[in-house]
DNA sequence: CAGAAATATGAGTATGCGCTCAGGTAAAAA
DNA sequence: TTTTTACCTGAGCGCATACTCATATTTCTG
């Protein structure tokens, strides 16, 4: 039942949209009534936040799996498994991705996307030291948070942006080069 | 009396976030009733829509100001300068800014932030064109769409993030870096 | 100054939301 | 079968919102 909610939910926010996602609208597509929500959820932000969580979910794993693969390769397969799976994640359910990231309120599960977030930077940084053999840059934190923001961003921009974007393939090899030029000087 | 109006949704979404931009919030804060502000916009999304057009004429002078100054200028000090003016330019109200990013409906002026966006990736791709011959990159169009978003992001993220960050003057020297290795190859 | 035109006011209306709770249903226990 | 326990239901409550409009006020005009 909990699942049945969450599911409803999941496919309010992607097909729908945020306003849409009315407890009442919700109830409907789940199958049941509005006291059943309350019978498991606290509060409406409270189903929302099980969503994302479990959409973060979805993408650290997809991440989790590039960084397992890309630990036994040379920087630049590494760095191209790496910005491929960025845009992998983006792929996953890129409807609901773009509604929760423009319009689910932040006081809606603070800490879940900081922490998906913080999480695949220390991914990042472990990666890195790894390679600081063949590093031009020294402060492999910085690095880190230079290479998430800039791979995240131009992926989140090729697979959802509305308007004309390069194609896929195109974007993996230019942030694949990106990333090399920048980590190699 | 409309600037009045203007300025007082500006407040309230910069100090108090878009949730307590009610109508009749912006009405006390403006000194005015909430006849008046239907007596100069339609509804309350037009009225957020005046002061997002307003903000990202903000944001524009800014990166014109910079195009202007880098048009001259050899490509190392021209990525500088527009890679401050990127970080300047998240400066300009940042909780306004953060405000709008985060919480405002899409709906409510879709294609102001598009346009922003569009001008300022058309000018990257006018200073790109007086660089050809220095430049490795071949696909000006997606050269521009790759730096505007890289540089968006981690600026964005840089200024805005509640967490810990890198500082300012490291995030500018390493994206000047970034910039810089990605376009000489 | 008198009348008319333009503008300002804010209590009130319609609407839609999150959420509750008295009552119903069905399965388990006695 | 009767009682108990557990869960489900949805009409409706309280509340907050965007927006209206009859009235009051100010500003123009002759």
């Amino acid at each position: 039942m909990v699942d049945d909610i969450v599911e409803a939910t999941w496919k309010v926010l992607a097909e729908e949209g945020y306003a849409a996602a009315s407890t009442n609208r919700i109830a409907e597509r789940a199958g049941t009534s509005v006291g059943s929500l309350y019978q498991y959820f606290p509060n409406k932000d409270a189903i929302v936040a099980a969503v994302q969580r479990r959409h973060h979910a979805d993408v650290a794993a997809v991440m989790a799996a590039a960084f397992a693969e890309a630990a036994g390769q040379p920087l630049d397969i590494a760095t191209r498994v790496l910005v491929r799976a960025s845009l992998d994640a983006h792929r996953v359910d890129p409807e609901l991705h773009r509604t929760l990231a423009e319009r689910v309120p932040a006081s809606v599960n603070p800490e879940t996307k900081a922490s998906l977030m913080d999480g695949i930077q220390a991914q990042i940084r472990v990666w890195l030291e790894g390679h600081v053999h063949e590093l031009a840059v020294t402060d492999l934190d910085t690095a880190a948070f230079i290479i998430f923001h800039l791979v995240e961003a131009v992926s989140h921009a090729a697979i959802l942006d509305q308007r004309d974007t390069p194609s896929p393939a195109q974007v993996e090899d230019e942030l694949t080069a990106t990333v090399l030029r920048y980590l190699t000087g």
